[in-house]
DNA sequence: AGGGGAGTAGTTTTT
DNA sequence: CTACTCCCCT
């Protein structure tokens, strides 16, 4: 099967995708649009080098953004050239140079088992310093504080560096936080002390492995002789740095991606690396692949004609020569109930008619509580369906609380571990005792371990005792794990903790999951050490395994099912049928993103990589009511169902409910949407009245628009101001077209020339 | 120290 | 609505 394969691999390839793969030497960069084969180039061009040149497996390092990215990649190229593909050097930024790190982190002044933090772990610890340096936890919020640490980091800035650069002293000072550089440094001070990284400190050091260490830095770069990049659009500059650096010496470097599905600017993504890419690499060949084999013309020209409204953003001309398909369908409901009903019965028409199964239907929406009630009305008509996301396996209390012992007992200085653990069951040590084990640390210059080993020699009182209690049993657990591997280890942490205890005696529906939760951990640590390919069966080991695990490693599904999740999870995947909902504005786009271009350009890439999730058919969705903080909101339709080009929508009226509230995107579907309500298949459709503008037309400065004002739009023509509506940020004006009639336009949106004033 | 009750703030996305 | 914090009482 794989000779087959290794034949002929490269037949299959269009004439772009061909060239990405075959020009395996030299920087390249390839612009992939949404289902234009991004995957397959990545995986043949690897293919490629080990097959046609002769390239060891050990020397291509290829980084991609998720484990089950990474996963997939190797198991497809393992199809073409056989068990060489396990050799690669393949996986996620963050675990890839964890792994590195790992082996170099004395340099950095690390034990190689190092502890990562993670997201719950470094709020914890802030939460902690800002406590301990007594400001305002209102004003400090551990979540704020967080995000700018990690924005720091990943922009390659140290708390020394933070603190010298006036720009950001000011920047806090006039946001009423001017201690946040020193709260960057103590944070930084206290993960190092704890043997601890974050995930923004496995990029920074790594960074700073390579820019101090240039033997180490040599070592890499003669190792890795090919460097490729999934999804570069996502990237920060911390993460390009690296591999920049890497690729310094042979220059075989190629990236991977869709600027029009960046989506995680959010989190330090920077599109900017794209452009950097171009400027770094003078000689740079790029492709761009742009046939779409993925979806509907329908569907392929309605995301287009989403994502042309964007400014930033590289010419790309995405096309498809699949067949037109269905309308896209447009539901709105009442209530959010209703739209989980609306989208069950669509559901349960569409399986009728085409016999298709569950796994081709998924149902995204932009937050993950949106979830709930479209749960509900799933159960009711008894559809089987899984929620992807939320709360993860490894992030459930009962889970972290076992990997907080286990973390402890491999790493006596992991202070976070430490602090949720200590009272944990119950042993009567307080915050006061843990504050009075701070102090006495830091009086004696000693680490808070050898306190607690001679805690009735610091101070007196009853929990000075049950700390030395707790000490000699983590004392215990340490000898145990020195000589058995992590099973032995994590099942008498379990038992003799007391919390395994504590789990069985809760007999409410809740505390019986948990308990069993903690045993399918257990049964993961029982996998692990029953692993015979596995070398190091330590609890050590085990810990550094599943650091940067996250919970879709874990559920492999293939029950027929749908699947319910965020857009952002969706990334990367397709099916035949989606349902976009919850298409209201400050929900979608999300109302935190609505104050800048840049933000709101971001959200337009969400809808788009929504969009372009789907094969066949795509349904949106949008209520008037929502219950939100338990209080239900009315909502407008989102000002993305205008952007969609009417041409592919059909307005489902049949379904939907009959009062109308006169909202001004209402009256806009109202007017704008032909109404089909027979033939589903049917690809005629009137278009309304398209307006080519002017061939001067340029978009005017709409500060100073006025009633009475005649302008001229881009598609509805020329017409004049009759109404404004003077709304800070959602300024709105009224226009009646000569052609249209009359719209509401957004001003931060539309873009309108003036013609006369 | 710890449990219970009242009050309050928060929901954007994730390696 | 829920998860978290604060405060009061034991």
């Amino acid at each position: 099967m794989a000779s087959e394969a290794r034949e002929d691999y490269l037949s299959t390839l269009n004439p772009p995708q061909y060239e990405a793969t075959v020009n395996t030497n030299g920087p390249t960069m390839v612009i992939a649009g949404a289902g234009s084969g991004k995957t397959r180039v990545l995986t043949y061009r690897i293919a490629h080098l080990i097959e046609a040149h002769n390239v060891d497996a050990f020397s291509i390092l290829a980084l991609t953004f998720t484990n089950k990215a990474a996963r997939e990649m190797r198991n497809r190229i393992e199809s073409v050239v056989g068990t060489d593909a396990r050799n690669l050097w393949m996986g996620t930024f963050h675990s890839v140079f964890a792994r590195i790190l790992r082996a170099e982190a004395t340099r950095l002044g690390y034990t190689s088992n190092f502890t990562i933090y993670d997201t719950d772990d470094s709020k914890s610890l802030i939460k902690t310093i800002v406590k301990e340096m007594g400001l305002d936890d209102k004003l400090y919020k551990a979540n704020i504080v967080y995000n700018r640490i990690s924005n720091a980091k990943n922009r390659l800035v140290s708390w020394r560096e933070y603190m010298n650069n006036p720009v950001y002293m000011e920047d806090d000072t006039s946001n009423m936080r001017p201690e946040m550089g020193r709260l960057y440094k103590t944070y930084a001070n206290r993960c190092f002390k704890a043997n601890a990284m974050d995930f923004d400190d496995l990029l920074f050091n790594t960074n700073v492995l390579f820019q101090e260490h240039p033997d180490i830095l040599n070592k890499y770069q003669q190792r890795f002789h090919y460097v490729l990049i999934d999804e570069f659009q996502d990237t920060n500059i911390s993460q390009y740095l690296i591999a920049k650096r890497l690729a310094a010496v042979r220059q075989n470097i190629c990236v991977v991606g869709d600027d029009a599905q960046s989506i995680y600017a959010f989190r330090g993504a920077d599109i900017q690396n794209i452009l950097n890419f171009e400027r770094d690499y003078p000689d740079l060949r790029v492709v761009k692949l742009e046939q779409n084999y993925r979806s509907t013309k329908t569907i392929v020209n309605a995301a287009n004609s989403v994502i042309n409204k964007n400014k930033a953003q590289l010419k790309k001309n995405v096309w498809t020569d699949n067949v037109d398909g269905d309308l896209i369908e447009l539901f709105k409901a009442t209530s959010d109930n209703e739209e989980g009903r609306l989208v069950a019965s669509a559901i349960f028409e569409t399986k009728m008619q085409n016999q298709s199964a569950n796994n081709e239907f998924a149902i995204l929406y932009r937050t993950n509580s949106q979830s709930r009630s479209i749960e509900e009305a799933l159960r009711r008509v008894n559809i089987k369906y899984r929620v992807v996301g939320g709360v993860s396996f490894y992030q459930r209390k009962e889970i972290k609380d076992i990997l907080a012992y286990l973390r402890y007992v491999v790493n006596e200085n992991d202070e976070t571990a430490m602090r949720r653990i200590i009272n944990l069951p119950k042993r009567g040590i307080g915050p006061g005792t843990i504050e009075k084990m701070v102090v006495a640390a830091s009086d004696h210059d000693i680490s808070l371990w050898e306190v607690m080993t001679n805690a009735k020699s610091f101070f007196t009182g009853r929990a000075a005792g049950q700390i030395e209690e707790f000490a000699t049993m983590i004392k215990s657990f340490r000898l145990t794990a020195d000589k058995k591997d992590a099973y032995d280890t994590a099942a008498q942490v379990a038992k003799n903790s007391g919390l395994l205890k504590d789990l069985y005696e809760d007999k409410t529906v809740e505390g019986l999951n948990r308990y069993e939760n903690v045993q399918e951990l257990l049964n993961a640590i029982k996998e692990f050490t029953d692993d015979a390919d596995r070398e190091d069966k330590s609890l050590s080991a085990f810990l550094q395994d599943i650091a940067l695990l996250t919970d879709e490693d874990r559920n492999e599904q293939t029950d027929d099912v749908i699947t319910l999740m965020t857009i952002h999870m969706a990334k990367g995947l397709e099916f035949n049928y989606v349902f976009i909902v919850g298409l209201e504005e400050e929900l979608f786009p999300s109302q935190m993103m609505m104050s800048s271009r840049a933000d709101l350009e971001e959200e337009r890439r969400l809808f788009y990589v929504a969009i372009t999730r789907a094969k066949k058919k795509l349904h949106m969705t949008y209520a008037l009511n929502r219950y939100r903080f338990g209080r239900l909101k009315n909502c407008e339709p989102s000002r993305f169902l205008e952007e969609v080009d009417p041409a592919y929508i059909k307005v489902n009226r049949k379904l939907s409910s009959a009062e109308t509230a006169a909202s001004p995107a209402n009256e806009y579907f109202a007017k704008n949407f032909v109404k089909q309500n027979k033939s589903n298949n049917s690809r005629k459709f009137v278009k309304p009245p398209q307006h080519k503008p002017s061939p001067d037309f340029q978009a005017s400065d709409t500060s100073s628009l006025a009633e009475g004002m005649k302008v001229e739009h881009p598609k509805f023509g020329f017409g004049v101001v009759t109404k404004m509506d003077e709304q800070g940020a959602n300024r709105k004006a009224q226009v009646e077209f000569d052609q249209a009639g009359e719209k509401t336009l957004l001003l931060s949106f539309a873009k309108l020339r003036i013609i006369e004033s």
